[in-house]
DNA sequence: ATTAGGG
DNA sequence: CCCTAAT
């Protein structure tokens, strides 16, 4: 189909704008071509929104080279949609509100960009708004001219000679919702340089401006999404298979996000030929797919579970804005069950209890870091969902969607909003030892039990991150120092069964997608696995020496082989420390040992330590020598007790 | 579930 | 850290 726009904006022709490539899009079938021309438009509103704002920018902040612009816009599209191959369809865009207002220099330090959320505001026009500013939706009007709405959430621009202007920009047609984002990158000191669309962001994925380097760039982009809620298989192929197909680097993405850290974490390309290989011979086994994931090289599962998981989706249904709301409403009933039916996507989900500590003297690098590992070690440890239903904490996962207030005709879903919480397990990293024998070389360290576990928290406070009980924090109200959004990777995880919502955190558990098969609807109840923790790889938690010396003490006194009572006696409440981990630290601590110190890596061990492990080691060993000879020995004579007493 | 050892 | 085999 071919079609053609004209955008207006207060006088200004949109047209005159450059397009995006959209060669990297392929159009694949006849019957989403509506869902494609929707795609389009929009990345041309948002292209030409940017433009229109640039001209803006340069205009009243000429004198600045920084400009940091917060853009609030509502527009509304008169779009003229036709289904003819010929025909065309016209978009007219105006702004109806907008509200420019540009800080000093000064104002935008790297501090503030990093301790503030001076970077990007969103203001989200949500879908209530937009219905009641009498927005009607496209789809499906042909030759017709309807109005369409276009809202954008936000614009951004800042950074010292590079400037990024962010747009992120929802469109609305019907049920489907597309949700934009583009990052526009200007050099501010020469606004000739504009290069919007090369660098604007298609399927998810990044396009850097000609001759940059992703890296050089970095710090200041925060933010790229992408989400088409454009039901075809292919596309989503291309949205989330761009490592292989589309050679569209994540890495290059230099904001926090958490496929960035899970993907750079663990994850390398892996073969695509080898990865289906691979999963052909799986037979759907969670487990047999995981554990190839050495052949894999990593290959992150969740992009896979996103991928199925959308595709289950086939209708264009409710969509969570990353604050929570929702921005597309869309109830139909179930042809099967004759049952209400809640369908909706989760473009984004929020981490509000990410609490990060650093010293002023730390370095940004230290601290892209820090937040790395923190985001990391949530994903590591487990995470769960939380339900909010206007901002609060929906708590009884037994009660049924209608009972909170979630129906359908209610109203409410465009208060549904999802969090990610910290796992069950250990939001406080634990105390090291729960006896009071353990533990004997810290100053500090006392020999009483209680006071050790009080004075645990001090012995971890150089673990840099906490993670904070969610709760406390959405509900107080908190999250103000800290409003830059953690998208996950998997931000378009969907759930759009009734009984997956009203079940606990499990309403998440991903589809394995290994198979065709796994497409289908899985009911929640079934089993309690959750997916997101197999497929991931623990992540890496360094032995502080502090817990060296607890692992030394207490094999000195237990022996190596007893792990397990290492563990109880040593690292009960350091729930992240397996008795495996434990044994394979010691492994570790041998082998460091034996090595020169110039050998080492990681955090150094004191020597003294380190003696003291070869020397527990050579102990032990002695000692399992004497055993087994113990035991041979008694075998030998049992042997011959046996023969003699045959005789 | 633990332990031991290879990767 | 992960995985497996053997207890």
């Amino acid at each position: 189909m071919v079609v053609k726009r004209k955008l207006h904006c207060n006088g200004f022709d949109f047209s005159t704008i450059p397009k995006a490539p959209r060669s990297i899009r392929k159009v694949s079938s006849e019957k989403d071509d509506a869902d494609v021309d929707i795609e389009i438009t929009a990345i041309d509103l948002l292209a030409s929104l940017a433009g229109k704002l640039l001209e803006e920018t340069e205009s009243s902040s000429s004198s600045s080279t920084n400009a940091f612009v917060r853009h609030h816009l509502v527009g509304n599209v008169k779009q003229e949609h036709v289904e003819d191959d010929v025909k065309p369809c016209k978009s007219e865009l105006s702004l109806l509100q907008g509200d420019l207002a540009s800080k000093t220099p000064s104002e935008i330090t790297s501090e503030k960009y990093l301790g503030n959320d001076c970077i990007l505001e969103q203001t989200l026009v949500s879908d209530c708004k937009r219905r009641a500013l009498g927005l009607k939706p496209l789809v499906g009007c042909e030759n017709k001219k309807e109005d369409c709405d276009f809202h954008v959430e936000s614009v951004g621009i800042m950074s010292e000679e590079m400037g990024v202007v962010s747009v992120d920009a929802g469109f609305e047609q019907g049920e489907a919702s597309v949700g934009l984002s583009a990052d526009t990158f200007i050099s501010l000191k020469d606004p000739s340089h504009l290069q919007f669309p090369e660098s604007l962001h298609l399927d998810g994925g990044v396009k850097m401006p000609p001759g940059t380097d992703g890296g050089s760039l970095k710090g200041y982009r925060n933010h790229s999404k992408l989400v088409c809620r454009d039901d075809d298989d292919e596309n989503y192929c291309k949205y989330y298979r761009f490592s292989d197909r589309c050679n569209r680097p994540l890495t290059r993405v230099g904001h926090l996000r958490m496929k960035k850290s899970v993907i750079t974490k663990y994850g390398r390309a892996i073969p695509r030929s080898k990865f289906f290989e691979d999963t052909r011979r799986t037979d759907g086994c969670l487990k047999s797919l995981y554990r190839k994931r050495k052949l894999c090289h990593g290959y992150n599962p969740w992009k896979r579970e996103t991928v199925h998981r959308k595709r289950r989706l086939s209708d264009k249904g409710l969509v969570v804005n990353s604050d929570g709301g929702l921005s597309s409403e869309s109830v139909t009933n179930s042809p099967q069950k004759g049952e209400s039916v809640v369908k909706f996507s989760i473009k984004s989900l929020r981490i509000p209890e990410l609490f990060i500590e650093v010293p002023e003297t730390a370095t940004v690098g230290s601290l892209k870091r820090t937040v790395m590992e923190a985001v990391t070690a949530l994903l590591g440890d487990g995470i769960r969902i939380g339900v909010l239903v206007q901002g609060k904490k929906v708590r009884d996962d037994n009660n049924t969607l209608s009972q909170t207030a979630l129906s359908c005709r209610g109203g409410n879903l465009c208060n549904l909003g999802f969090t990610l919480e910290p796992g069950p397990t250990e939001n406080l990293p634990a105390p090291l030892c729960s006896e009071n024998h353990v533990i004997s070389t810290t100053p500090t360290d006392s020999t009483n039990l209680s006071e050790r576990s009080a004075a645990s928290p001090a012995l971890d406070s150089r673990i840099p991150f906490h993670l904070q009980d969610a709760d406390h924090v959405i509900n107080s109200g908190i999250c103000v120092e800290n409003k830059q959004e953690l998208v996950p990777y998997q931000s378009d995880i969907s759930v759009d069964e009734e009984q997956q919502l009203s079940s606990d955190s499990r309403a998440l558990v991903l589809v394995s997608a290994l198979e065709p098969e796994a497409l289908a609807i899985v009911p929640l109840n079934e089993k309690p696995k959750r997916s997101t923790e197999i497929s991931q790889r623990r992540t890496r938690r360094p032995f502080s020496v502090t817990e060296v010396e607890s692992l030394v003490h207490a094999v000195e006194e237990l022996g190596t082989g007893r792990w397990r009572d290492v563990k109880l006696r040593s690292f009960e409440n350091a729930s992240h420390r397996t008795y495996v981990d434990l044994k394979d630290k010691w492994k570790t601590l041998v082998h460091t040992a034996s090595i020169t110190p110039q050998q080492r890596r990681g955090e150094p061990v004191p020597q003294e330590l380190l003696d003291r492990v070869l020397a527990a080691h050579r102990c032990w060993s002695q000692q399992h020598q004497l055993k087994q000879n113990e035991k041979l020995q008694g075998t030998a004579t049992m042997v011959v007790v046996e023969s003699g007493s045959s005789m």
